[in-house]
DNA sequence: AATAATCCTATCAAAATGGTAGGAAAAGGA
DNA sequence: TCCTTTTCCTACCATTTTGATAGGATTATT
């Protein structure tokens, strides 16, 4: 029941971006190194947020990235399901063609749901602009 | 930030024995086969139990295991936490002496910290008791 | 003595995790 | 045009975790 590093990387990449760019793009080198990441590694966790349309990139000299909405726009919800895959708390619960044969008479269902609920109240409901002070 | 087999496997098997144990040894086998579930594989899960005093075991011919508590007694956190380790959705917040030294400039901290709550409030409300209907 | 159950340990295949490595492609400046 | 800088893309890899299987030792009952 961990949050990975690719959820954790990605969070304080798109953070990063909206502390440091000021309209201009910013390098994937700098991030790494401001965070103290590895830079090839951040290098493919940003490549999923890139073809999400999650950030835009300019390629060649004095590119790098920009976020492309308002970080009040980004839930850490929507960070983490693309990066980390569905975040329901049992397999059963992430899709709808998931349900196991025994769902009728599984009386744990009904903590998985309200754990699943749990965890969406908060990663739906924050944005990557509470994070920022 | 899945809940694995181990916890979900530890969870059955106790409510398993809250259900079908009169008093009497129930045994792992049988526990298994309406559970569907490896038995070989649950006899593990079963093991750390014990060894917590989470159950009593008989051995011998009809032999098996027992609850050593009121189900009510059970909170689902008690039995995650052991068998999945701790349930904190990141490392640093799983143990004292685990704090990174970024924490004080960390500004996803407070996320990961309201996450945690957030499962707390869940898995240590709920008990054995509350899943049998 | 035979049987039935827990107990204990070793082994293993597959997947996930957290990277490293190297080069291709695009864009800018000299 | 050529060099540099950046993103882009793919392959590979070591380690750990997951979810088992297997086999036998130990204990207790009949």
């Amino acid at each position: 029941m961990k949050v990975s590093t690719k959820g954790r990387y990605a969070i304080r990449f798109l953070l990063d971006l909206a502390r440091n760019s000021q309209g201009k793009p910013v390098r994937i080198k700098d991030v790494a190194s401001r965070q103290e990441i590895s830079d090839k590694y951040l290098e493919q966790v940003v490549s999923v947020l890139q073809k999400a349309g999650f950030v835009n990139s300019v390629r060649g000299p004095q590119g790098g990235y920009t976020l492309s909405r308002q970080p009040q726009e980004y839930t850490i919800g929507d960070i983490l399901r693309l990066t980390e895959g569905n975040m329901a708390p049992v397999a059963c619960l992430a899709e709808e063609d998931n349900v196991c044969q025994r769902a009728g008479q599984c009386s744990t269902l009904p903590l998985w749901k309200k754990l699943d609920d749990a965890i969406r109240g908060v990663i739906d409901t924050t944005t990557l602009a509470d994070l920022i002070e």
